[in-house]
DNA sequence: TTCATAAATTGGAGCGGCCCAATTTTATAC
DNA sequence: GTATAAAATTGGGCCGCTCCAATTTATGAA
């Protein structure tokens, strides 16, 4: 992907555990490995800095650095952490088939609360869409968004039933990659009854976010509901102090 | 809380743009902050990298670092991202008296999947218990729980109507700080409608975890169960490729 | 052998420098 | 004026070094 020396080093070592070299579940330590790679240690830290934040490795000071076992163990999805977000993309990995229907797209004024969360003025309009998404012809979430037109002019209906993040890495030359997520869990209102086939004592996994531009503009907010089944978010967390 | 320099740095500039001293949302550059800063540019860029990452502010390179405009509006729950854990503390901050019944404290063997995610053998023990969490005397929350005897031998139904981790931490000196979360959503059960008084309706929210020990040695595998009303986990999502 | 102490090991923090790439600003030419 | 090119700005990556703190290992006295 890259040829930056941190990222190498990290697909190396990943192999390595990968392949058991490290039976005994310890790394080589820094200075050494510094050297067997012919890189700085500053280099070494940064990539086994960025493996422990994945949960892939744990360090600790004056003992050495340790492989997470649970990595080793696949199955474990260890694959996305901190991923499962409701894009394209991100489906597909599973070999499913993903599918949209647009089932509403509107230009309405935003209201207080998106106002916030988008930073408009009253004055300002909206995209407002709806729509309905599926895997292998099965629905399994329902998506409300709103975007600023002044921020994708030329977006259309037809945009939003392809993917409007690609289209707007590709026609307009920004990129959304960072997101702030609350998920949390309802039970199933009429429409999730109706398009997600839910029954009465199913629930609706809940995604809310806002959708950041690489310069930190606010480009979407958006309201995930997913059938419960799919509804599924790994994390690895640190409760450390920092 | 520390008296390291990028904390510091972090704890100035968190406080310089809550005083809104950055109004047009920029920082000054890395360079002018480590001289006004007198330290290094490394550790300017240690400081701004972590928040970064918590999502306070947006790094763009060649053009600057901007405040995200979400940090300021409060109320955003910008305080805990990735921190809704099942851990006392962590339900401390809302000012609501947290409260634990035990309801069940056993020891069994570990069945098949227990075995996997402890990494332990047959023949090994683990404590099982079950926990009913409160708020306020309101119970919100179910908590099954599996801590391997040879981890932590002197646990006991008294410890566990405390605080396990606190007792692992004081007494045993080693620290639980890093957990595998697995978040979703499910119908509640029978046990979900009457210790946390659920209608037919109304799901819970699933947290199950593994915890680690600051080694990397898997301490306790936990299933909580949460009233959906209480059920809400934030975090802040990079999806750069890195 | 036991146990306290000293030494070696190992990751953490910080410095200050180098060059580069993306972007913005300024200068220049038409 | 406007478009183009050059220069300055700004964050990214990498190096290599110093010192420190936590831990483990080796040492040596009782």
């Amino acid at each position: 992907m890259a040829d930056l020396v941190y990222q190498k080093i990290i697909t190396s070592l990943k192999k390595s555990i990968d392949d058991g070299e490290y039976s005994d579940m310890r790394l080589p330590d820094e200075r050494s490995l510094a050297e067997s790679y012919s890189v700085s240690r500053s280099s070494i830290k940064r990539a086994l800095g960025l493996m422990a934040d994945q949960g892939i490795i744990f360090k600790k000071r004056g003992s050495g650095t340790f492989v997470n076992p649970l990595y080793l163990k696949q199955g474990s999805s260890f694959s996305y952490s901190g991923k499962n977000l409701g894009i394209t993309d991100s489906f597909n990995a599973n070999g499913q088939k993903p599918g949209v229907k647009v089932l509403k797209f509107d230009v309405v004024h935003p209201d207080k609360d998106l106002q916030d969360n988008l930073f408009l003025k009253p004055s300002e309009f909206v995209y407002s869409f709806e729509r309905l998404r599926f895997l292998d012809d099965v629905p399994f979430m329902i998506e409300t968004g709103y975007i600023p037109i002044k921020l994708a002019p030329e977006l259309s209906e037809q945009i939003a039933s392809e993917s409007i993040f690609n289209y707007v890495e590709s026609e307009l030359g920004k990129e959304v990659n960072k997101t702030y997520l609350t998920i949390s869990a309802q039970p199933s209102d009429e429409e999730g009854k109706k398009l997600l086939n839910l029954s009465a004592n199913e629930p609706v996994g809940l995604m809310e976010g806002i959708f950041f531009l690489d310069d930190g503009t606010p480009f979407e907010f958006s309201t995930m509901k997913l059938h419960y089944k799919y509804f599924k978010y790994d994390s690895f967390v640190d409760l450390g102090n920092k």
